[in-house]
DNA sequence: GAGTGGTCTAGACCACGTA
DNA sequence: ACGTGGTCTAGACCACTCA
């Protein structure tokens, strides 16, 4: 508890981000005008206002002038790879995929840990590869709750042509909004070499990602392994 | 050229940026009021209120409720390294440090490129460690202008407690606003595996960044190579 | 042309830090 | 007690999108 009250932007914002949770507008809907939004919260146009740069700069919303507000969505507009730093040395963009295999399987102590299960909860395991220019570049794991995600089956990811994130927010309503990644060098296992067509014991750059929905609820877990020769991952510093 | 002007509040906000880098007001130094600089600027104060908090958002400035608005820097207030992402995985901070040489040279063609400037200009060479527990766990190299850097000697850089972009701006009024990274994963070369106390071979993250002062002016080269065992690079993603 | 967000203003009041 | 930034309001006008 706060001692003095958050300002009344920040509780807007907060209600909004709850609407949103709950599902009353989904990702590409348009939202009320701030004028709408004002009269529903008892508040001035310039306070709604504030409230949604907040969202707007989280990346929660999108601001369009002349048009509207809308929810921010992975599926179409933007970047299809929102949260993928990793840029090919030459700036050509895009990956092709791979699915490598989709399962059912309990939660390790560490996935459940990091999902906020508990262990042995059932999850759904994805591991597939991305390649660029016919070469793979990308190996990739990733664990998600079962319980969000019923139905989730390599037939579906196969017909499915976007990102997975898009994927995720059509067919289950989980829209990730943001992600905490650790980055460690690493030696190719067996395994991962012999998918990703390197020498066993070659660096590859791990990347293991954490990706929260709305409310800072995690909803997936994924390890990334990067060959970063003619690729590197790519980060801003302000 | 923009068709429309920019808008009042940005205008300011790059006068603003221009008197930082002119040195009008130094990293540390307060500004003069929202009031003060409403009259300057022949804008209200919300106006210019908007431009210093896109300046604070940038981190180029700092403000304190109740106390004024404060040219950031590197020395002293918050963390030491803004820009060092990496994190030991107990979350333990700070490091120690060992020069390992500082020397003058002349730029080769890609320290000119980054750099903006001609191939055999002069630069500054300068290699460390930072250790950990005692133990190395990033091997530095930098590279800077000479020009904005004359007097830079080993003596000076072991003279100085803080970090370096602490240095930077006390003793040569360069202030590091922002940077771009580029990270990989590669193999000990012998001599990093030497420093390193590691085997040659061993995966390292390579991160080279450029590091830009008001105006992305870039003023820094430098090439890390972190080991990555006990400690990760930590990016949050938005 | 109607409706949306974007800019700019003026003013009131509050919260905080400092002397 | 004073000066600072932080919040909130009300209203005017502009710029853009789309039917």
């Amino acid at each position: 508890m706060p001692k003095s009250p958050a300002p009344l932007y920040e509780q807007i914002r907060q209600l909004l981000v709850a609407a949103l949770a709950a599902g009353e507008w989904r990702p590409g809907d348009v939202l009320p005008s701030e004028a709408a939004l004002a009269e529903r919260f008892g508040a001035s146009a310039g306070t709604v206002r504030r409230a949604l740069d907040e969202l707007a700069a989280q990346h929660l919303v999108e601001r369009r002038q002349g048009s509207g507000t809308f929810v921010s969505t992975h599926a179409a507009p933007r970047q299809p790879f929102r949260f993928l730093r990793l840029v090919a040395d030459d700036e050509v963009q895009g990956f092709a995929r791979e699915l490598l295999g989709c399962r059912r399987m309990r939660a390790s102590a560490e996935i459940a840990r990091a999902l906020g299960l508990r262990t042995a909860e059932p999850v759904i395991e994805v591991r597939r590869l991305l390649l660029r220019r016919g070469r793979p570049v990308v190996l990739d794991e990733l664990w998600l709750p079962q319980r969000h995600f019923q139905g989730l089956t390599a037939e579906v990811i196969e017909a499915h042509p976007g990102a997975l994130y898009a994927l995720f927010e059509t067919r289950f309503g989980v829209h990730m909004v943001r992600a905490q990644e650790k980055l460690r060098a690493v030696a190719a296992t067996a395994e991962a070499a012999r998918l990703l067509q390197l020498p066993e014991g070659a660096p590859l750059l791990s990347v293991e990602r954490l990706a929260f929905t709305y409310g800072d609820r995690p909803m997936e877990l994924r390890r990334g392994l990067y060959h970063t020769a003619a690729d590197h991952y790519r980060n801003d510093l302000n």
